[in-house]
DNA sequence: CAGTTTTACTAAACCGATTTAGTAAGGAGA
DNA sequence: TCTCCTTACTAAATCGGTTTAGTAAAACTG
């Protein structure tokens, strides 16, 4: 049971185990074809199924990419990861997902146990305080891309979108259409995404000569997000308009307003950073700044394809637009 | 760059590999204090990260298993997944996730992959077309637990829910509240699940003394869910309650009320087997036939791991009960 | 027909660990 | 003092492939 060996081929079928390797690396070239068909034969007879393991150990190629993703909670990262997938499946190459729970502890480990792990290379979504771990990676030449979130100081592959932009102009059409009291709802700042989401929103009021009020910006962890939106909601002037940072923060939002009989669309706008399945389900429409997730996966894994095969190409961000839907 | 093997430490240490490798191994009993300083030293210095490759070709275990799951799109998959992961986590086992795509190639060829690729298990929400390789597996030896659904004929480990039973409950309680129309909505009845809750379905109408009607069944791909809606409500007798197979199936029964403007719970009342992420997005609460995702993934997990550690048991179905919220 | 090239293979080293069998040095017991 | 255990190691085989260098036989060349 189970332990056919190409040892065990290559005598059923009187050859040295070399020719049965060279067959299954379909290295014809110079091999007889009653030979070949004999190998065929003793393969078949005995159902021989290669191990990869042994093969990887002498290839220094395992066929594997590690995708580390900062919290799988987000639709985003489900997004480019299927989009990297993909990729995967088309280039013969086979992805494992790691969840680092936006915790650069679990972070650390995974890294580690994914190259132990022989991987051929790493797509990081990065939690951002690994820098020393990023920094030793690249050093050693080995591949790597970012995506999502930018790493400081890094001469790195990343993949990212224009999060000022993207939330400047969604700002900007909230203004458009006579809101004046716009507040922005955000997770903690420990992130590029999220502090340049709020750049882009100060921006916006502040070239439209509107005043930024530190109580319209609710910077705060989901599981306190109800009670600060409490807080900006029984403020004597309250918001017409708000911004959600990313697709938690909209589902923790919508959560308070319908606890608060508030109607979306009517008392308050809503636009959210990041797309999120089942928009549809929600009666009102809601603007949704989307990114392009699978034009970003492939990207990355593109990158990281071609690094592996040591395509000589300088480590750049690139950087992707969003649209407002 | 990227090379520190065993016997550079071993050199380094001025010791044998073998004893580097007992250190690596916890296995201090016959080793002097001052030679592990030494190795601990060199492995420090060295920066030496060991090579599980090499490690599993020797031990012939590679500490991972592979989850081949029907279709990601269900969110319950995604929900046994993370249980399964979860278990695998304390388990020191890594989990790879691959999806079949409702396709029986696919699903073989995963199958093969992950075998070439030495995991050491596999857990498969089965397409039920493979039934030859899932019984030479079985025979083999080798770890292998179902979930989900049923496999014909096959002396196995296998994780599921009572179909029948929570299926016939729910439209009784739907008879109960008056409904004498009950339609069924379900996508092709390859797998044992959808003709499980289809004849749940019919015993519950039948032991009512309700007649099954033909024209109320919709047996449909996702695809074609839209025309064959259509033709059930623009019958003369309309259904005034409809029971969606599983979360796919309820996507496209919304998005179809949605456009013909039909109001949930006043026209026509839904229930829904498989849970939804999102559900609170809607307005009116759903019924939904809620699965115990965590406890079958943890006891799939838990089966899977058994067998790997050779703990003697016997193949059996662990069925578990829905609920419905 | 000798010399060269091509064809069709094989032996053996190698990848980086684990593991088994073996051994030298030091201490205990008689 | 000599034998017998421990203790603390090491050498070498092994896992199952890939790959390189090499070789015998056949085919070609002049």
């Amino acid at each position: 049971m189970e332990k056919v060996t190409m040892a065990d081929v290559a005598k059923e079928a009187g050859v040295s185990k070399s020719t049965v390797s060279q067959f299954l690396n379909k290295r014809f070239e110079y091999m007889g074809e009653k030979t070949k068909q004999k190998i065929e034969d003793a393969i078949e007879k005995l159902g021989y199924q290669p191990n990869y393991i042994a093969r990887s150990l002498k290839q220094k190629r395992t066929s594997m990419v590690g995708i580390i993703v900062a919290n799988i909670m987000h639709y985003l990262s489900t997004e480019i990861s299927r989009a990297i997938e993909d990729f995967c499946q088309d280039h013969d190459l086979h992805a494992i997902v790691c969840n680092a729970d936006d915790n650069p502890e679990k972070e650390k480990r995974y890294i580690e146990m994914l190259r132990a792990k022989q991987v051929d290379g790493l797509i990081i979504f990065p939690t951002g305080q690994n820098n020393d771990l990023y920094e030793s990676m690249i050093k050693q030449g080995y591949p790597v891309v970012f995506v999502d979130r930018r790493v400081e100081n890094l001469d790195a592959f990343s993949v990212l979108t224009d999060n000022v932009m993207s939330t400047y102009k969604a700002i900007q059409s909230l203004i458009a259409k006579g809101h004046q009291n716009i507040a922005f709802a955000v997770q903690p700042l420990t992130v590029s995404t999220r502090r340049d989401r709020l750049e882009g929103y100060k921006k916006a009021l502040i070239d439209a000569d509107l005043k930024v009020t530190d109580e319209f910006i609710i910077e705060s962890s989901i599981s306190e997000m109800q009670g600060k939106l409490e807080k900006l909601f029984s403020l004597k002037e309250r918001p017409t308009a708000l911004f959600a940072g990313n697709d938690r923060v909209f589902l923790a939002v919508v959560e308070f307003l319908k606890e608060k009989g508030l109607k979306l669309g009517k008392d308050v706008e809503l636009i959210v950073f990041d797309n999120i399945p089942f928009a549809h389900l929600v009666e009102t429409p809601i603007s949704f700044i989307v990114q392009p997730a699978s034009e970003m996966g492939r990207k990355a894994a593109e990158l990281l394809f071609d690094q592996i095969n040591k395509v000589e190409r300088e480590p750049e961000e690139y950087v992707f637009p969003s649209q407002m839907v």
